[in-house]
RNA sequence: GCGGAUAUGGCGUAAUUGGUAGCCGCGCCAGACUUAGGAUCUGGUGCCGAAAGGCGUGGGGGUUCGAGUCCCUUUAUCCGCACCA
């Protein structure tokens, strides 16, 4: 009989789905293990080759901790709310929903093909209304939510109020956007809109005016991730900066937080780092300028954040950003029109020119000054677009001594250059190192950096001109999007305030409309559904939430995905805690990755869920990139020229179908019918052959570089497409794509197979073990146990590979040594496994089988040889019986006669021996 | 500019704590069976050399009896962030 893998895998995959196979129910009685991959956006273009590598070690993960008696979560589900599907319903019509339908089945269908052990009944999608009410229903809690910073947590709204009335919000610790202080008999004599508005300021959810990431093409805002170089990640359309009021979540309260649990997680350092260079932490102080003329607004100060305050003594000048709300109470009469003209350069300069010209030097003076607080000095004031409006205070003291960006700005504009620290020649060039002592500084001069920075700060402290600040480059979240195909925020408006809704009427369903786009007056698409109101009266919030709202918490709702009270019960939340492995790619790690840690510090916060990080573990699966193909048109022409001639003439590369390309080379018929344009092209070629062009890329249906796991499976089947990719390398490299090796993987099944069959039937033998079998299975076991607990899942294959080979040798065909083997290749080829384990005579699924424990006692040899090394040279070898003692050894390698011409009568100087492994003698 | 990662045969890669570098697979070479096939089986395959032997983990240096592994330095590639005060 032979291998046929396409029977075999129909055959199981119907019967792993007819007798559910793998559900899972909540178990208290068992150890539970959660293994979760990122869930997919189910886009058009289907699988690719790539995704299945994560899905694919993550399989083989849970299909080990279930074998090894564990209660194993591993569930599957669709992030399908999203841009492409809306982008498509503009151009086609077609309502979103039905895009997205059509895609997860076909995903589903690909998936299914795998031999995933995935719990279907427990699939999520986030755009199911049973699904994003809860999503709203978090919404709703963060709304009601303020952060209380003296007792570390998120807090009921309510608390907060009651405070306000007790005591006004003068005591309050809260992390929240400025608003001025008002005493209990202020706050009680508001009217409640008044109320309404300064709790928004307060609240986790809020609505604010905030410069957000506008993006016409799109008719979107997007968050900062989103934005590559300047123009949008998806579509690449220009983004420019504009003020509007927006949803925002208040994620900058947790910036400490989310950086020490960091920690406390078995996360890739890559990640970790990522994400503490998004949260950006940088402790200093905050220093205040008085005006040297007396401006109505902000009590005459200038405030500035640096992390340099023991430079205090070089400020030459401040530089406030361009967008600084003082720009226009300072400025003098006389630069006026100097400094509108720069506010109004600075504005149209758009973000991608900015990040383009960064070292470009612009800036105006005010007229303004301000007094330097030690020195009484009057300093200028600046406006320069390299100060950010968003970060800090808006406003640098410059220190062109000793910060590249302040020295570059005097340099351009003759203004002083004070040295205060020693260590470099300023005159030329900022001295920006941490380390040298102070000199025109009044009290801190002869310290050292980092003891003039905690005494500059004393001092600025006690003097009241400032105080110690820690600053964090992590920015609210931007929550609204001006578009259709996501959550609805559940809020209305009265009067122009927003509302929640109860929690009781919840789902709030996304309305039908008849087109996507905008309405003509420039609302959100939602703004056409004309008979959606609140209670028929009040206007709903029009913009959607953003693609990350759903997948923050997913997590969660696998646990118990069809509750109808709650996220999940308390006792499955109780039970499956948190996710134990997380798969998914590295692209995640400032976004998804940080916001699902946020809300779930918030959940824990208000106590529904216990754990306070969502994954302990996380791996990132590299990428597996495509080879794409370039055929080389000479330009102006219908003629293409093989690569060798490419430079000869003015040619464009363009990107060719790999699936008409064979070993770089092009087959020319399939190319003229690829598409009508190319149907009469002329070809140059080389030896008769038109040869590609090729590089490596990410894996794109634009690149037509992208191979389907469908083809693969169909040739070879998902047990070597699952194994040859586990085979291709270490899980977290990226990798081109190449089908070189899988014939090697594919001849290992069947060589496998074959254990189990003589001359085409099927013969198991009942004899027992002879000791070089048992010592070949169980030295595979020692090493795949060991493989899978770190996640080596190629050198697992290796592995097995050389089991066989050895096994082949033997003729083995023995149970008790095919048994055990069979299970132990389960996670990795589980349909080939099952056939054979149902082979072998047993009813119930492999899955549920008892993984082989490794014994010692098999694997012990009664001899060793070992190598004996000559000051570090090995000179010969000498076998001796396993199990001596150190001393044992030494003297037999000292005994030995091949050891004298070394010593020559003389004593070693050293010996070492490992036992069981080397020994060397020094002479 | 800052941060992170990687570097081993022709190729993908392996080498738990420093202990015989190159496992396994691809490719290649030779042979067998067969006959024109991208099939199967057997043997070989880091480099130089006829051999003995020598050289070998991006380069240079160090620690050690012994370094792919640890330390310093340098180069290249990839990824993330980037006027962050």
């Amino acid at each position: 009989m032979e291998y046929n893998f396409r029977e075999i895998e129909e055959k199981w995959q119907q019967s792993w789905r007819e007798s559910g196979t793998y559900k899972v129910e909540t178990d208290t009685s068992r150890e539970k293990y959660y293994v979760l991959d990122m869930f997919p956006y189910p886009s058009g273009a289907g699988l690719h080759v790539g995704h299945p590598l994560g899905y694919i070690a993550s399989d083989i993960f849970s299909r080990y901790k279930r074998l090894r008696g564990f209660n194993v979560l591993h569930p599957m589900g669709y992030d399908s709310f999203g841009l492409p599907a809306e982008q498509y319903a503009i151009q086609t019509g077609q309502h979103p929903a039905v895009t997205t339908l059509n895609n997860i089945e076909r995903y589903r269908n690909q998936l299914d093909r795998m031999g995933f052990a995935y719990d279907w009944s427990r699939e999520v999608r986030t755009s199911d209304p049973s699904y994003y009410r809860w999503t709203q229903w978090i919404f709703l809690k963060l709304f009601g939510s303020w952060y209380n910073v003296a007792s570390g947590k998120a807090e009921p709204i309510a608390s907060l109020i009651s405070i306000f009335s007790r005591s006004g919000n003068k005591g309050v610790q809260a992390v929240c956007d400025e608003t001025v202080s008002f005493t209990a008999d202020e706050w009680n004599a508001m009217e409640p809109k008044e109320q309404q508005l300064v709790l928004l300021k307060y609240r986790l959810a809020f609505l604010s005016e905030t410069m957000v990431n506008w993006c016409p093409g799109l008719g979107t805002v997007l968050a900062n991730e989103e934005v590559k170089d300047g123009v949008s990640e998806r579509g690449g359309f220009p983004v420019e900066r504009k003020k509007m009021k927006q949803w925002s979540m208040r994620i900058s309260a947790y910036a400490e937080r989310l950086l020490e649990g960091l920690d406390h997680i078995d996360w890739s350092e890559s990640l970790k780092e990522a994400q503490r260079n998004w949260i950006g932490k940088s402790e200093g102080a905050m220093v205040r300028f008085k005006l040297a003329d007396a401006t109505p607004a902000n009590n005459n100060l200038i405030e500035v954040f640096t992390t340099r305050p023991d430079t205090i003594f070089g400020v030459s000048f401040i530089t406030l950003a361009p967008e600084h709300e003082l720009v226009e109470h300072i400025t003098t009469p006389e630069y006026a029109g100097a400094v509108a003209n720069y506010v109004a350069y600075a504005k149209n300069r758009s973000e991608r020119e900015r990040m383009t010209d960064v070292r470009k030097v612009t800036g105006q003076f005010t007229g303004a000054y301000v007094i330097h607080p030690f020195t009484g000095k009057n300093i200028p004031v600046w406006i320069g677009d390299y100060v950010l409006a968003g970060y800090g205070t808006g406003a640098v003291m410059g220190v062109p001594g000793h910060d590249g960006r302040d020295h570059a700005f005097a340099s351009h504009f003759h203004l002083d250059i004070i040295e205060v620290v020693k260590g470099g020649d300023v005159s030329s060039e900022a001295y920006e190192a941490k380390s040298g002592q102070l000199v025109n500084s009044d009290f801190l001069n002869g310290l050292e950096v980092e003891d003039a920075i905690q005494l500059a700060i004393k001092k600025i402290t006690e003097n009241g001109f400032g105080e110690r600040k820690i600053n964090y480059r992590l920015r609210d979240a931007i929550f609204g999007r001006q578009r259709y195909w996501g959550e609805p925020i559940p809020v209305y408006y009265i009067d122009g305030i927003p509302y929640p809704l109860n929690e009781s009427e919840l789902p709030l369903v996304l309305p039908e409309i008849d087109t996507f786009l905008p309405t003509p007056d420039g609302d959100p698409p939602l703004g056409r559904a004309i008979e959606w109101k609140h209670n028929g009266n009040y206007s709903y919030e029009l913009s959607t939430m953003p693609g990350w709202a759903g997948s923050s918490w997913y997590f969660l709702r696998y646990m118990d995905p069809d509750n109808t009270e709650a996220i999940a019960s308390a006792e499955a939340l109780d039970y499956w805690k948190q996710v134990d492995l997380y798969l998914g790619g590295s692209e995640h790690a400032t976004g998804h990755l940080l916001y699902v840690r946020f809300w779930t510090k918030f959940l824990f916060d208000i106590n529904v869920i216990k754990v306070d990080e969502p994954a302990k573990k996380l791996i990132n699966q590299g990428m597996i990139q495509g080879t794409s193909c370039f055929v080389y048109r000479i330009n102006g022409t219908n003629k293409f020229v093989s690569y060798g001639f490419k430079d000869k003439f003015i040619t464009t590369a363009l990107h060719v179908d790999v699936n008409i390309v064979n070993n770089n080379i092009l087959d020319i018929d399939a190319f003229r019918k690829w598409r009508d344009e190319y149907a009469d092209a002329e070809f140059e070629l080389e030896d008769g052959k038109y040869i590609c062009g090729t590089e490596v890329e990410k894996m794109s249906k634009s690149k037509w570089n992208v191979v389907s796991p469908d083809d693969i499976i169909a040739q070879y089947g998902a047990d070597c497409f699952r194994m040859y990719e586990m085979f291709l390398g270490p899980i977290e490299q990226s990798k081109p794509w190449n089908t070189n090796g899988i014939t090697g993987v594919f001849n290992f099944l069947r060589k496998f197979w074959k254990l189990w069959f003589s001359n085409g039937t099927y013969n198991v033998s009942d004899e027992a073990p002879s000791p070089s079998e048992l010592k070949i299975l169980h030295k595979t076991i020692k090493k795949v146990t060991e493989d899978i607990e770190r996640f080596s899942f190629n050198t697992s294959v290796s592995s097995f590979m050389i089991c066989v080979n050895e096994l082949t040798e033997l003729k083995c065909n023995k149970r008790s040594i095919l048994e055990p083997l069979a299970i132990l290749i389960a996670p990795f080829a589980p349909h080939i496994a099952e056939e054979l384990w149902s082979k072998m005579g047993h009813q119930q699924s492999i899955v549920n089988a008892q993984f082989p424990i490794f014994n010692q006692s098999f694997l012990a040899d009664n001899e060793f040889e070992y190598p004996v090394s000559v000051n570090g040279k090995t000179r010969f070898k000498i076998t001796l019986p396993l199990g001596m003692t150190k001393e044992q050894v030494e003297e037999s390698v000292l005994g030995a006669g091949e050891m004298g011409k070394y010593l020559n009568g003389n004593a070693p100087k050293k010996v070492i021996v490992v036992p069981g492994r080397i020994v060397n003698v020094v002479v």
